[in-house]
DNA sequence: AAATTCTACGCAAACGTTCCCAAAGTCTTT
DNA sequence: AAAGACTTTGGGAACGTTTGCGTAGAATTT
């Protein structure tokens, strides 16, 4: 029952050639006569050969399969990332191998330990949230591991990196609440260690600066599990609604916060826009469907897969060792419904 | 700047053994010395010693390492069952390579062969919608490609399978439609290859007859690209409005298809539930957050993707071959919610 | 003291490729 | 006609492991 493939040897005693000659003979060497090369090639059909990716990966240490570590597949944002570098590395040939922190540091180090171990020719990584040391990728990096940073970068790697323009995500966010007629604008972040999280803030700061709005430290609201823990998004939330002034508008800064924030407003009965205006990052292509429809801001996910993977393989294949890196920004997308709508003019 | 990993043979010279002590020194074998062993294995700590998984793969033609092909990555439901698969396969230490057809039958064989030629020790797949032939399978199976299906399974091959109870699904949802008043239920399905397709139909027809409903062969509208093109459900949907017995209530054989039809009623502002009611299959936490609050079939993803991996790994580690074949039927949930509310005594 | 068994290790083949180096044959050049 | 240059093929090492077999020496048995 067990299945023994064809191997290149099996070809060379049925032609009565050598392994070598068969070799070249499958990969078109001009060093073989083109009679041989037919014969060959055509006993190499016959008999359903395949090369064997095992023994060609430790000859050349090559294993056309690139690693993937993200924090969650089953976050739609992620998984329409993974989409993305898919497409790219399926028309190119290499298959992609993923792993999933869960947000937790220990396991974004033991999937890169996994991952570089199976021996893969290069690695894409968004960092967990846990993660404020990068010292582990940066160590594969020296041992000759090409790596590209997506979404989440981690600044201390000198490497490629694709990453949203998160302050213009905010910034045009808040731009348009503002403009919409909302006064006090909450923003809603997770955890303070991811570099979006700091663009992203910066972009509101800019926003209401530039609109001669004063910065409330406890119009900021922190929560650290990344809404993984809505009870946190809960009790932050009420705290900020008990208080004296009460914003009229929330900017959530990432997507699982965007959802936890819907759902405690929902659960509380506030009403979205007429007593809360929403704006929130998310990439789900349902928030057109919501209650209400969702202004968001919306990444382009799918592209920046393959922007990602597409600076991976520029890695892989240089020749000599790369040492001017580039950081690819995408662009952010304002998609604005109902959830923030314009402010009837408060007495 | 090349890295060069160290080898059982790097040990090897710096402790002037063999290569073959020092391989079953680091495997704990009882015919090496307890001095020996520790010798050795503090060398390899030492020295940073990983064993290749290309060269151990070539040995023992394993490769710790399973394929998965569904036709969409980026779709919550099979990035829901991937979460799954990845979750039980991380603490197995194997490492899952991911392909995605979308849905076309072409892409399906290519990623077979691809998958297949780069040496997995198994493969979950869900078929695509336009699969009708499976003698693909059933070939690499036959090799002795250890094969689990999921999802959308092969009826003509014989092996394992995990799938929903698709029946009761439906039947659950249609009986619970006609509990809340609705008298003329239309089925919304995508491909009539798939099985799941079938017993979702059965379901909806059983709960129609232990009602005494008559079924209406135009209350059944197939739209056989799953929802990718939104037009082929708006014509469809269409043609069944204008009608002269036009459905009281949609019943969406699939997530595309529920997410699909509310984007047509909506944009046709037909209210949901008051003017049609809706029920159907969907695996997104947003359901709950639309507008209306959607009354969906959910499946279990994520133990489905528990679950395949279970049974492949049982498949891979079975020392005889395997003859008795399991398919396990996983429990859907009907959750329900606003949009097949209670309908009101019509006139 | 010889024969036997153990213990602890080394040798070398094998997994399926690739590729450097020869070598045999043909063809061209002087 | 001899020398060189191609053309086409084969031999065999190497990639990093594992493993069957062999063996030297020690320990045990007769």
């Amino acid at each position: 029952m067990k299945f023994e493939a064809t191997t290149i040897k099996d070809i060379a005693k049925a032609l009565n050639l050598s392994t070598s000659t068969v070799s070249r003979a499958l990969k078109d060497s001009h060093e073989i006569s083109k009679e041989t090369k037919d014969r060959v090639q055509a006993c190499a059909r016959e008999m359903h050969y395949k090369p064997n990716p095992l023994a060609i990966g430790l000859k050349s240490r090559k294993t056309r399969s690139i690693g993937v570590i993200v924090s969650e597949i089953a976050n739609p944002f992620f998984s329409q990332i993974i989409d993305g570098i898919e497409s790219i590395a399926y028309n190119k040939g290499y298959n992609i191998v993923i792993a999933q922190t869960r947000e937790s540091y220990q396991r974004e180090l033991a999937d890169l330990q996994f991952l570089a171990s199976r021996s893969i020719d290069g690695l894409l990584v968004s960092v967990s949230i846990e993660t404020n040391d990068f010292s582990h990728f940066r160590q594969f990096q020296n041992k000759g591991l090409p790596t590209v940073f997506f979404d989440r970068t981690a600044t201390e790697v000198d490497t490629h990196a694709v990453m949203l323009d998160n302050a213009k995500g905010t910034y045009d966010a808040t731009q348009h609440l503002i403009a919409m007629g909302y006064k006090n604008i909450a923003a809603i972040c997770s955890a303070p260690f991811l570099t979006t999280m700091q663009d992203r803030l910066a972009g509101y700061r800019k926003a209401l600066q530039e609109n001669s709005v004063a910065e409330r430290s406890d119009n900021i609201l922190y929560c650290t599990h990344a809404g993984t823990e809505e009870e946190e998004i809960k009790t932050g939330l009420e705290k900020m609604l008990t208080d004296k002034k009460t914003p009229d508008a929330l900017l959530c800064l990432s997507d699982k916060i965007t959802t936890g924030c819907l759902r405690v407003l929902k659960a509380k009965g506030i009403k979205v826009p007429d007593e809360m205006g929403l704006v929130g990052f998310l990439n789900n292509d349902l928030a057109s469907l919501m209650n209400p429809p969702l202004t968001v801001i919306r990444q382009p996910a799918f592209e920046m897969g393959k922007a990602a993977i597409e600076l991976l393989l520029q890695l892989i294949d240089s020749k000599r060792p790369v040492v001017e890196f580039e950081k690819r920004m995408l662009l952010p997308e304002l998609i604005v419904r109902e959830s923030s709508r314009k402010k009837p003019e408060a007495k």
